[in-house]
DNA sequence: CTGAAAGCGCTTACAG
DNA sequence: CTGAAAGCGCTTACAG
C-alpha cells in the first residue's frame, strides 16, 4: 500500500503541487481560484487525502503539537479541564500530546524532557509541583508554558486556576453560618497548590469569624483511601473532643471521611458535617449527597488553552493570573451542629 | 531562537550529518566508531540535542505514532489499561496519540479520521462498538489494528481482552455457592462487548446451577448515578419479592446499588448482597468493601500494546483473540441470603 | 567506518 | 492566480 502524495494527486489533476497545497490549506486558500480550489478539494475528499502532517510540519518549522502534563488521568476534576484543553487545541489544528506525571518529580522530568525532544510549541501543565519549578522555568525560556489548575510560587508562569482560597472560604463561612465552631481541615498533600490555597482560605475565613479551626489533618494522597484511614484516626477520640465539621480538599477524601464515620457510629450530617471540594460526580452519587465546591474545570481548560495558542502566536504573556470563582453547593451533607 | 539542528552539531565536531545520525541511533550507532559515537553522543547531551521527529518522520516515512482511542478519559478500568499500553509503546519509541469517544459514533468517527490523517502506525481501540465496526473494518486493510478489553462480533480483529464471560460466571456460583437462589444482574449498556459477555456468562452459569436469574434490569449509563436510580426501582417492591443478590456489571453501579439499598432500608450484605466488577480503587475504599472481579487491566494492556508492535513489524495477526482470565475477589459485600 | 548526494512529502519565497 | 525551484531537517542508499 503505497502512499498517496501531494504529487499524485496534483499529476491527477493536471496541476502544480504548490497549488494543491494553497488549495487544501485554509489559511493560504484565498490565493487560489475558487474553481480550482473546489476541484482539488473535492478531489482529496474522493480519495480520502490529507497532507502528510510530519512533512508539513518540517518545512513549516512548526510541531503543531503542544504538551499537556496531568498528574493523574483517572482524576475526574483534572480530566474535565484537560477536556477543555483538548477542546481549544483541536479547533486551532494543534495535537495534544497528552502526559501523566504521577506527581513523581522523576517522571515530570522525563515527559518534560520528550516534550522538549518532540518540539512541542507550547506546554500546558495541570500537575506543576515546586520540585519541577527549576524546569519549567527553563524550559520556559524557549516554550511557551502554561500553567493550570495549580500554581507555582517560585517562579512567574502564565497560570489560569479557580481562586482556592476563596472556594475554601465559602466553606469556611457556610459552616459558620450554621453554627459550627469546631472545626478541622483534611488537607490534600502540600505539593500541590491548591491543597496550600484551601488550607489557607479556610484557615483565614474561620479566624474572621472568631473560629480557630483545630490541627489540620495531612493526608499523603487525596485519596478516598486516605479519607477513611484519617477519619478513622479522627474518630477515635472521645464524641465531646470531636469536631462537629470537617472540610475535606476534595470529594474522594471526603467520601472515604464519611465512611470512617459510619462505621464510627457518626450519622452525617446529624453528628458531623463534611464538605468536599470539586463536584466531581461521585459527590452526587455516591453515599449521601455531598456539599462540595464546584470547580469552574471548563473555565479554567479552556482559558487555559487559548492562553497558549496565544502565547504560540507570539501573544504577550498576561500579567496577572487569570483566576475563575468556585462556587459552593449545598447537598445534604452539611447541617447545623449537634446540640451540646 | 533558532532551532540548532544536526547540521549544526555535526560542523561543530567536523563530522557529516549522516555520521551523526547514524550514531544517534541506537539501531544504526553500530555502524560507527565507538570513539566516534561517544564523542557525538556526549556533544548531544551536552547542548540537549535530539533529533527533530518530525523531519525523521518524513524521511523515514513512519510516523512513530500510535493512536489509542478510549471511551472515557475518567474511567479507572479503563485508564489502567491504557496506562499498560502506553508503557510497552514508550519503550518502543512510539508516541500515544489518545482520544475519547465518549462512545459517540459520531466521536468516534471523527477521531479514527484524525488518527489516519495523522499517518498512525498502528490504531488500538479500547472503545469498539458494533456502530463502528465497519469503519474499523476499513481502516484495518491499511493501518494495523487493535481491539483491547471490548470484542467485536460483525469483524475479525486483532483482540485483546479479559475473560468476561468467565468472570460473571464466577460471580454466579460464588452467591449459589453460599446459597442464593433469587439473582438479578445490572447489566451496563449492550454496546460494549463487555457487558454483553458478562451478562451472558452470569445467566448460563446460573442456570448450571439450577437458578433462573430476574429479568435483567439495563442502566443506561454503566455509572453510579445509574445503579442508584435502577437500585431505587429495584427496591420498590414489598421485600418477599427482593432478590437475595445483585451483580451489578460495573463497581460505581454496584456502589450506586448500595446507597439505594441503604436508603430503602436494607443492611448489605446481611439482607442483600452485591458484587461488581473491575475492583477499582473505590471498590476497596468506598462504602463496605466491595465483593468484585479484579480485572487482569495490566496484561490486557500490555498485550495489546505488544501485539500493536509486532503488527506494525510485520508480525502475523494472532489467528484467536488473548484472552486473560479475571479473578474473583470476596470481599465484605457478599454473604448467604438471609433466612426466611 | 565515514562522506557526499539524493530524497522523504510537504510549503514558501520568487516569478510571471 | 499558478508554476518552478528551493529548502525544511532529517535518513539512507551508494561509494570508497
Amino acid at each position: 500500500m503505497t502512499q498517496i502524495t501531494m504529487k499524485h494527486l496534483a499529476e491527477s489533476l493536471g496541476l502544480n503541487p504548490a497549488t494543491v497545497s494553497r488549495a487544501l490549506d485554509p489559511d493560504k486558500s484565498h490565493l487560489v481560484a475558487e474553481a480550482t480550489r473546489l476541484r482539488v478539494v473535492r478531489a482529496a475528499e474522493e480519495i480520502g487525502y490529507t497532507p502528510d502532517p510530519a512533512a508539513a510540519s518540517t518545512r513549516r518549522r512548526r510541531s503543531s503539537t503542544v504538551g499537556v502534563l496531568v498528574p493523574d488521568l483517572a482524576n475526574e476534576a483534572i480530566i474535565n479541564v484537560f477536556r477543555a484543553v483538548g477542546e481549544v487545541l483541536e479547533r486551532n489544528d494543534l495535537t495534544a500530546l497528552i502526559a501523566e506525571s504521577a506527581d513523581s518529580p522523576e517522571r515530570s522530568r522525563r515527559t518534560l524532557e520528550r516534550c522538549r525532544a518532540r518540539r512541542v510549541e507550547a506546554i500546558i501543565s495541570l500537575a506543576a509541583t515546586e520540585a519541577d519549578a527549576d524546569l519549567m522555568a527553563s524550559l520556559a525560556r524557549t516554550i511557551p508554558t502554561v500553567l493550570a489548575i495549580r500554581t507555582l510560587d517560585s517562579v512567574k508562569l502564565p497560570t489560569v486556576c479557580c481562586d482556592d482560597v476563596k472556594g475554601a472560604a465559602l466553606v469556611a463561612n457556610h459552616l459558620a453560618d450554621l453554627g459550627h465552631t469546631r472545626m478541622v481541615q483534611l488537607m490534600g498533600p502540600p505539593e500541590s497548590a491548591t491543597f496550600r490555597n484551601r488550607a489557607r482560605g479556610f484557615e483565614t475565613a474561620a479566624r474572621l469569624r472568631g473560629i480557630t479551626p483545630a490541627p489540620t489533618l495531612s493526608a499523603a494522597h487525596a485519596t478516598a483511601a486516605e479519607g477513611r484511614r484519617l477519619g478513622e484516626r479522627l474518630f477515635s477520640v472521645p464524641r465531646d473532643q470531636l469536631p462537629t465539621a470537617v472540610f475535606a480538599h476534595n470529594d474522594p477524601m471526603a467520601l472515604g471521611l464519611i465512611e470512617a464515620a459510619r462505621v464510627a457510629g457518626l450519622r452525617v450530617p446529624r453528628d458531623l458535617s463534611v464538605v468536599g471540594y470539586n463536584d466531581t460526580t461521585m459527590a452526587r452519587d455516591f453515599s449521601l449527597p455531598l456539599t462540595t465546591v464546584r470547580y469552574p474545570a471548563h473555565d479554567v481548560g479552556t482559558q487555559a488553552g487559548t492562553l497558549a495558542v496565544s502565547l504560540i502566536n507570539g501573544g504577550a504573556p498576561p500579567k496577572k493570573p487569570l483566576v475563575f470563582p468556585p462556587q459552593l453547593v449545598v447537598r445534604e451533607s452539611s447541617a447545623r451542629p449537634p446540640a451540646r
